[in-house]
DNA sequence: CACTCAAACAGAGGTTAACTCATAATTGTT
DNA sequence: AACAATTATGAGTTAACCTCTGTTTGAGTG
């Protein structure tokens, strides 16, 4: 029963995690991709171009594409001619974005309290401090 | 830069995962869902009805469905008429899919093993013991 | 300066892995 | 016998990715 191997308990995981921060960020009208985005561009502090944000994001630029139509939809980000290389798009965040990632945010840190109420705080940062070395080893 | 919460690399790094596992599966005709199911099933030991291996697969019963058809197509397993219960189907594994199911095993361990050989084995136990009392709270 | 090559983005279309809601068959219950 | 519950699936949807292609723009080289 308690024999599942790491692969595994990291996908359930996961899928739990993701399953409670969907269901919170339902009454906000955004799905985890869009909040995500949103939050990488407040953490920013100023514009980032497609490229950069999908980077951040760890996903090809076209599948960002969507996103940010989404986002910008919403009135959350604007997309703006970078003056500096025409070929590149700013998404630059609004003020009603930074005010919905602040929202988000608190979404995503009560789905992980939720989730991982189970472990000490002694634990929770000792799993942050492994998953951090994996994900870290790819600079 | 290290700043990263838990919920994000759990994120990150459960992508990750899949995605080298991905790559190992396609060789053998496989995505995870279908490896995932043959597995459970080779583990299980014994034939399980469409509902207890969604259940075991933390999935509702109709998103089996397709997984089972493919499986069933590419001989792993076969549908049976559980003599018990005539509503229900028995998903009985073949000779063929218990074959799989090892070399499907192995990709998942090699998969594995990339990603976590920065960790100690004692740093991976740590964290499988960390995801499993998370996973574990729910029964 | 003209030319070629590369970068940035989006159009088109596909895949995986889920979900819900509705329906047919079967079974168990009153 | 009538009704309710269970089991699987048909139909349709969503999120989050992917690749391949084409357009615009910029950068480097002879």
């Amino acid at each position: 029963m308690g024999e599942k191997e790491l692969a595994e308990l990291l996908h359930l995981v996961s899928r739990r995690l993701r399953h409670g921060y969907v269901h919170r960020l339902v009454p906000l009208g955004l799905n985890p991709g869009q909040a995500r985005a949103l939050r990488v561009l407040g953490e920013a502090g100023r514009p980032l171009r497609m490229v950069q944000l999908a980077d951040e994001l760890r996903i090809v630029p076209r599948s960002l594409t969507p996103v940010v139509d989404a986002l910008e939809e919403a009135g959350l980000v604007r997309r703006e001619v970078d003056p500096a290389n025409r070929r590149s798009t700013l998404v630059v965040i609004t003020d009603a974005g930074r005010a919905m990632a602040e929202r988000a945010r608190d979404a995503r840190r009560e789905a992980g309290e939720g989730l991982f109420a189970v472990l000490s705080q002694e634990q929770r940062d000792q799993l942050r401090d492994l998953l951090g070395a994996v994900d870290g080893q790819f600079r």
